[in-house]
DNA sequence: GTAGAATAAAGGGTTTTTCCTATTCGTAAA
DNA sequence: TTTACGAATAGGAAAAACCCTTTATTCTAC
């Protein structure tokens, strides 16, 4: 008897690549795959379909990791995630593994490596590499991110700012005075410890607030 | 008797998992992998270690696809790329094409048609999906990319454009007048048809020009 | 109820960016 | 030898961005 594993992740060839070494594996089988993370909810209505592990890619259209994770996790908890993406952003491995993911791996390991975590998951329940634990390190001493600290509508201005308009122009978008615009410029400036507009965007498309 | 296949692609696990795939192929078996062109580059001077086909990633650090093409082509002509990518900028895959590649698939293809572009590349010579096959076709349609348009020092102008530095800031660093780095910025704008620095932000960094 | 955030906005000043036109200087082509 | 061209540069001016301080208004907590 084998584990039953479940590949998620848009891009079809490499999820059936990985499909393909995951089955190669002594203790584990592909139960199926998954393009995104609606196709993954609407797969595991049937109880048939529940697999012991999920490797869940980070980027996805329609419902990416982080949403799936956490859908999953709610309603079924008994589901391991282990994430799997290119991604190394600490906000993004932060979200995934606050929405219940055991583990996280880049996408550049070894096939072996990929074998031993899907092995320590099932015996340990939980497995971590050594970057993923400094970020936990990281987040726990203090600081909440100051990504975090944004708030939706400081979040809709940076989107507009990453175009160009200008802030006039989006003051009258967003329905405030331009003055309103310069507060938030400015708040958001002071958090972020930016100097300008050129900042702020690389800001943004850096943590994925504005995707190019 | 089969076609000779070598991976070339940083994220280990799809070069093996992609390996792997191959693998099961009736008429082609891997000859080995590499993590980047400088990798491949060294391999193939010994005679034994020259494949059919070369399944290439755009994006690699050290020495990337383009370039790992190129100077494929120059020395073994008779060694097919087909270039491997989630990349879908048209540049690239022009670039790629013009440096040699014999096809481009993007990643997201099904593992039969990996096989049948691998069969189609030994039989014709050459495999095209339809998104590539229009990528040609506009490109040939006049208009060069104006992209290219864009000289050495240009470039490295748009690079420090992407930062928090002031025209005055980047004058300094490049040793020129602050008049002249105007000069480059208002010509860039007229070519690529800007507004303002945001606007060249954000095209720099969707046509990797920076990365943030 | 009232102090204190949080949100929206204004006044007014400095710096940077944007835009237009024009000159110099070397190099390459006619 | 002109002519033409591209690269570097300048002056001037208007627009936009940046910065600091202050003021209503609302909502919330004590």
């Amino acid at each position: 008897m084998s584990y039953s594993v479940v590949v998620v992740d848009d891009h079809i060839l490499l999820s059936q690549a990985i499909g393909g070494l995951v089955d190669g594996f002594d203790k584990f089988s592909v139960l199926y795959i998954c393009k995104n993370g609606q196709e993954l909810v609407e797969k595991l209505k049937n109880p048939k379909n529940i697999p012991d592990i999920v490797l869940m890619d980070v980027n996805m259209p329609i419902m990416n990791g982080i949403e799936a994770t956490s859908t999953l996790y709610k309603e079924y908890p008994q589901v391991k995630v282990l994430a799997l993406s290119i991604e190394e952003d600490e906000n993004v491995i932060l979200k995934m593994l606050r929405a219940g993911a055991k583990g996280y791996l880049m996408k550049d390991v070894k096939k072996t490596e990929l074998e031993n975590a899907l092995l320590e998951l099932m015996e340990k329940g939980y497995y971590h590499t050594n970057t993923v634990a400094k970020v936990l390190v990281d987040s726990l001493s203090g600081k909440e991110s100051s990504l975090d600290s944004l708030k939706e509508r400081e979040l809709e201005f940076i989107r507009h700012a990453c175009t160009e308009k200008t802030y006039k122009e989006i003051a009258d978008e967003m329905f405030l005075s331009p003055k309103t615009i310069e507060g938030y410029r400015n708040s958001i400036f002071e958090k972020l410890n930016l100097r300008n507009r050129t900042g702020l965007v690389i800001y943004a498309i850096k943590h994925k607030i504005f995707i190019p």
